[in-house]
DNA sequence: GTTAGCACTCATTTGTGTGGAGTGCTAACA
DNA sequence: TGTTAGCACTCCACACAAATGAGTGCTAAC
């Protein structure tokens, strides 16, 4: 048995019928609802076909269907592979684009931007520090035997960090190692820093490289720190109000979920592997897909931003399967694009 | 008719039972499991006064007793001037403040480790930023006409401002400004800076002065938005699995209002005046004395942390009314002693 | 002043019946 | 051979009644 284009229009009737109701929908709403020409008892075949294929289910007896799984993965993958319909501009975006400030005050303004808009739990983690390039180095004096030092990377984003050492240093003194440091390490990707590197530095810094060997250690660690990346998660309330969580105790599971970060970090980095050229970088994971038991009644959508051709971090939305994922793609995408223009001649 | 002792104690004890329960606290009960020597019939007699007196409420006739907002206070009131007790030591905490970091990253940690430790809610404000005395101000270059500027304040808060100015600067140029900055400055109280001080300050810098005055403007700006104080929250999930919540329009009630910073914030920083010499500073709000319908179920404590003598910010526990007031006094007081003693000799 | 006894109240639980939405099957029809 | 009307059947959802039980207030006796 295969799937026809009326078998596939039933699909299609009873997918958008159930994003609409999220109730399981019976062959005389489609008979009803849409023009397809056929009578009920008509439907109720192709619908216990459509069935036996995989693309829908039944709650109970005497339901409605719903889709499965392998009903959404279909209707998803013909809204990928369709063409863009009107790009919509964001101006809110725009305006916080045209912001200067802080990467992580923007991921974070954007993200809260995304959930208000879509209704949904969107996400951000901010870029590979790993693979960003170091723009600029900078100690300052904070008091005696501390010092802050200031790692400026691709995108202007600043880390901070508060080292402690063993010797008094002015300004004066600060200024002229992050001179030395600067010389050496600008343009330098995080992860390049290697031991033969640091002893070069160290040479050049002379009795000062205490301080040099701190600074290249936070940096290390950094690194070497599978937190390297931070996330920004807003909208989680959203969850709340949707029907699919109006058990208390889904609601507290799915909202315990999102609360993780770690999880999420890896939910999003999972097969970030750095050459996502699917349909315009928009990856969906339906349900059971996202092999987590708390997942299993949402779907996440991502996508990857670049900074100087590079893709470092990664956007996404999760909301329940049932969620509108036409104008989700639609509003990921043209906010990726949007920021893509801003990060990339900054 | 007067609170006497027996009435006391049965009230204590009807306190006590439902904090544990959260059930309607009968008389048999209170007879039966605790050593009063008295008939559950007397107790009706006193649970009667107790009613009258306004201490206790019944949800509806044939129930047992809850305490009303009155009879907490009471309650929390003869634990305030109580003793402390065995003051415990708190080893995590000690480990994330002897981590030297930012104070922004201390503060979310603290929060984390907070809520955690008392299952409730646990909120931060960041120190005021314009009641902090400038530590060093540096100006890094970051590309054409884009500068970074650090200013560090007390207990080594960094914020980071990117500014755009018109015109090229390299960073010996920057340090040659950052030095000026720094001589004008450092010591004052960031509220400080007026108007005859930057054009002072901006006549030392030549014709360099724009991104003098662009720093300054950031700064003022910063002061004058009364935002100047950041909110951190932890553990609002916590408050799902509490059976006050149990029905799904409390729960997302009361998780939308602890998601609303500004709410949030200003309910921290209310009656915030600077000197609150109550019982060790802890300040507790009771129900409906939060003046708020969403908040009316909840409880919040509140302590001031202070930096060099001064009162900068604000830690607190958000639970229900029928949270463990003991141990929830007894960790934050703890705590702040232990953060003021850190942040002190820093 | 205290307590046992008792009638009364009311939320909660349990059981039962009904309505309705929807299906699958069968037989008739184009 | 594909489509459709008709019909029996299933099962959830809801409403309603009855039973349960925790707890009270009152009264009368101690």
């Amino acid at each position: 048995m295969e799937l026809n284009e009326r078998k596939l229009k039933i699909l299609e009737a009873i997918i958008s019928n159930y994003l609409d109701t999220a109730e399981p929908v019976g062959s005389r709403t489609i008979s009803k609802n849409y023009d397809l020409g056929i009578s009920p008892a008509t439907i109720r075949n192709e619908m216990s076909d459509l069935e036996e294929l995989g693309f829908i289910m039944q709650p109970h007896t005497s339901a409605g269907r719903i889709p499965s799984d392998k009903g959404y993965r279909l209707y998803v993958d013909m809204i990928l592979s369709a063409k863009y319909d009107s790009p919509k501009h964001l101006s809110y975006v725009e305006a916080l684009l045209n912001k200067a400030g802080r990467i992580e005050t923007l991921l974070q303004d954007i993200v809260s931007v995304l959930a208000k808009e879509t209704n949904l739990t969107a996400i951000v983690s901010t870029p590979q520090y790993s693979k960003c390039k170091i723009k600029n180095i900078q100690l300052i004096e904070l008091e005696s035997q501390k010092v802050l030092a200031v790692i400026v990377t691709d995108g202007n984003m600043a880390n901070n960090y508060v080292l402690e050492i063993n010797e008094d240093m002015d300004q004066r003194m600060l200024n002229k190692l992050s001179f030395i440091l600067n010389n050496q390490l600008h343009g330098l990707n995080v992860e390049e820093i290697n031991l033969p590197l640091i002893e070069k530095i160290k040479a050049f810094a002379g009795n000062q490289d205490e301080i040099i060997g701190k600074v290249l250690e936070v940096v290390f660690q950094a690194v070497h720190n599978n937190e390297d990346t931070e996330i920004y998660t807003s909208g989680a309330i959203n969850m709340l109000r949707l029907p699919e969580f109006s058990d208390l105790e889904k609601a507290t599971s799915i909202m315990e979920t999102l609360d993780k970060k770690d999880y999420i970090r890896q939910l999003l980095l999972n097969d970030f592997d750095g050459e996502s050229i699917e349909t315009d970088g928009v990856k969906i994971k339906i349900g059971s897909e996202n092999n987590n038991e708390d997942m299993k009644d949402c779907s996440l959508i991502t996508t990857t931003y670049h900074i100087g051709g590079k893709p470092l971090g990664v956007i996404g939305l999760i909301g329940p399967k049932r969620m509108d994922y036409q104008s989700a793609i639609l509003s990921l995408r043209c906010l990726i694009k949007e920021i893509e223009k801003r990060m990339n001649d900054s």
